[in-house]
DNA sequence: GTCTATAGACGGATAGAC
DNA sequence: GTCTATCCGTCTATAGAC
């Protein structure tokens, strides 16, 4: 792997356990195993280098979210596949947590991927919402675009209550409660 | 007020705005309107003034959501009344917000009022919750514990929406739709 | 491309005068 | 109780040699 990409990788680990403010080149560069001018040659500095980093962490959200929504299944199944796939749990949403990073809002740069990966997330879980309505698989008045927002926020919600409790099975809880609700036609 | 009940607020509002590494002395001094010294003289240091800062955050968060979770109403009036209660929604949650500092977790002085104060919300949630589906008002095989779960990790949820996109609004979907579920009997 | 040296500002805290 | 002075470390970046 090429400097250049253990430093994106570097620290997209770092926002990920430290955030925006916590994250110090100099912690980059350590982890990576990069001097100072090595990350200073290939970034400008640590807005563009976070900016990297958040673009790929978008991007490989997107995809493993994408590969359960549009996988096999009816979209019940697919729903359900997406909230019990295997998570880090206790290390959170790479993406979510950017949200509490006033730096990171500021930045419309750094923004960016956050609020695409949510509207695109948001989006992609109203479609099968709106598809399991249809095929009599979701209770029958459901409003598709409100319910994909309730199933998006008990994910992020859940690494809230689970990182509070320092105990994953607070995680899972929310999500089978939310399982229950949606089974509830 | 005194100085140090200045200290104490200003302490959580930028713990609010900024998380605890992004709130240095310096800046909770300049709020309050005091000097090095007089924080000095007040409080330890900065572990020592947020715990003081936390653990007023908490009791007040108890406090305003115990008003409406053991107030008028049936059960489901009772969630829904939680639910909807007026929020400064893209400021987001006091307590919820620490979950992500992890000089915050680290700290048990700090973490506790945080891990507390869940335990509370979810502990009061899952009785009302037992409450209404004894009463007919919630669907029949409602874990008590797991509704509880889902339903805060909506609100958690929905504030990292509603940063996300910059709009109070996905919030609001969010809640929409947990109460669209819960009403599915 | 990568290294070392250097720089100004800030973080967090202490000391001692008043 | 509050003020000013001072301290050492870190943050973020630049400069210039190799």
């Amino acid at each position: 792997m090429s400097t250049q990409d253990r430093l994106i990788e570097s620290t997209q680990e770092l926002l990920w356990e430290r955030g925006y403010v916590g994250t110090s080149p100099k912690a980059i560069q350590q982890r990576a195993g990069a001097g100072q001018g090595s990350m200073y040659h290939h970034f400008t500095g640590k807005p563009d280098l976070a900016a990297a980093a958040l673009q790929r962490s978008a991007e490989q959200m997107q995809a493993a979210a994408g590969e359960l929504l549009d996988g096999p299944g009816n979209a019940h199944d697919r729903i359900a596949a997406y909230l019990l796939r295997q998570r880090d749990v206790l290390r959170g949403c790479r993406i979510g947590r950017m949200t509490q990073d006033p730096d990171v809002m500021a930045d419309p740069g750094l923004r960016a991927p956050v609020q695409e990966t949510f509207a695109w997330l948001r989006g992609r879980l109203a479609a099968v919402v709106a598809e399991g309505v249809a095929a009599g698989e979701l209770a029958a008045g459901l409003d598709a675009e409100e319910t994909a927002a309730a199933i998006a926020a008990v994910v992020q919600g859940g690494y809230v209550l689970a990182r509070a409790a320092d105990d994953p099975d607070a995680f899972h809880q929310a999500i089978r409660g939310a399982l229950a609700l949606l089974r509830t036609v």
